[in-house]
DNA sequence: TGTCAACTGTCAGTGGCTGACACTAGCCTC
DNA sequence: GAGGCTAGTGTCAGCCACTGACAGTTGACA
């Protein structure tokens, strides 16, 4: 049974996650002060801190679970898969199961609004693209494991993931720039630009134009 | 002619520069207030900020050097070289000219240990991070251009310029981690990553054990 | 040499963040 | 169900990065 205690807190935690979010999606993260969000739930400024380490983690309260969602995707391959074979599905697959997992916690569009936020702020993205690393670090790690390799002397599994994980940074801001935001569209584009990997890597672009 | 003002300016600069890299160096980034700095040089703090923007600019002043320095070289490659060989070229090329354009500045000695301050930084990294984004985004626009593209409907600059980017954190990465910070070992690690890009995508590493 | 402009110091203030301490409110035992 | 225990909170004081405003000083140039 869940104490009263445990409930009030969830409760004021997801005030504040609400406050913040709606805050820096309207007015931005930057002209956003902690004691704004504070008095909007009307508790005190060192209460927020309490709740979150930083102004900062509020902001990737929703992307840290996405990216433990993923991460458990990779670690549910079957081990025979190619390791880029491997990251591919799992990014696929993770996307059609995330959107609930984040709806129960915030809505959907607020998530969308915030992470516009993130990619258009100096600061978050700054500290997005840090989260990515470390990321593509435990990722590293994961195929290192499934290949009985050692990544101390073998570069190759960190040398996947970081093109994967360059890939996906592609993606995604193409994604955010363009105007058709469905998951669908995130899987074409996915699937698209891992395909266009290789012959981008060759280089004679002059021969096929096919873009 | 240079002017006495010029001069003046240009030497505390220089001692803000020293001290602030100095005390990063030995007591850690965060651990150094920029009253320290200042202080050291005997100015006020509100000088320092008159010659740098915050506390960050001062860590990447070298840094933003060689990347000017790595962009220019790009620029300079024929245009008949595909774009990744044109960007392989231009690394391997520019270090061997870099290191005297830093020594103007400041100590080699003392540019190294800053740098593995930055690694070990969360907020320095991520402000790197972010920094080697936008060097992407320009290095994108270069190859985008010599390959007669638009970079909006194109992903493939962009794709080629992340892969070479995420390639190259993985060179810096471990090329920090091992002992033999020489030039030359750069150079291998380059070579040897760029060159093992390909295989280490294609996937099936149990075959063939290079490493 | 005197005037103008650039450079600097001082001061006051904002915002993120932290430690210390006192207080309140839910929990658990007797 | 009254007691103590403890987790959660508010208040206060303070550090540090950073900024605007104003006044004083020092090099440039006629």
């Amino acid at each position: 049974m869940e104490t009263l205690r445990e409930r009030k807190k969830a409760r004021t935690r997801d005030a504040l996650l609400h406050a913040a979010l709606e805050l820096f999606t309207t007015k931005g993260y930057e002209q956003t002060t902690v004691d704004e969000i504070a008095e909007a739930v009307d508790v005190s400024q060192r209460t927020f801190f309490r709740y979150f380490a930083s102004k900062e983690e509020a902001a990737f309260f929703v992307p840290r679970l996405t990216e433990t969602h993923f991460v458990d995707a990779v670690r549910a391959r079957p081990p025979h898969e190619a390791p880029l074979e491997a990251l591919r599905r799992a990014v696929l697959e993770s996307w059609d199961t995330i959107n609930e997992a984040i709806q129960q916690v915030v809505p959907l569009e607020l998530h969308m609004r915030t992470y516009r936020v993130i990619e258009s702020t100096p600061g978050l993205l700054a500290a997005h693209l840090r989260r990515s690393m470390e990321l593509e670090e435990e990722l590293a790690q994961i195929i290192a494991v499934r290949e009985g390799l050692a990544m101390d002397t073998d570069p190759r599994p960190r040398l996947v993931v970081a093109v994967f994980g360059g890939v996906m940074r592609v993606v995604e801001r193409m994604w955010i720039a363009g105007d058709d935001l469905s998951i669908e569209a995130m899987r074409e584009l996915t699937a698209a630009y891992l395909d266009g990997v290789g012959p981008a890597l060759a280089g004679n672009w002059r021969a096929s134009e096919s873009y």
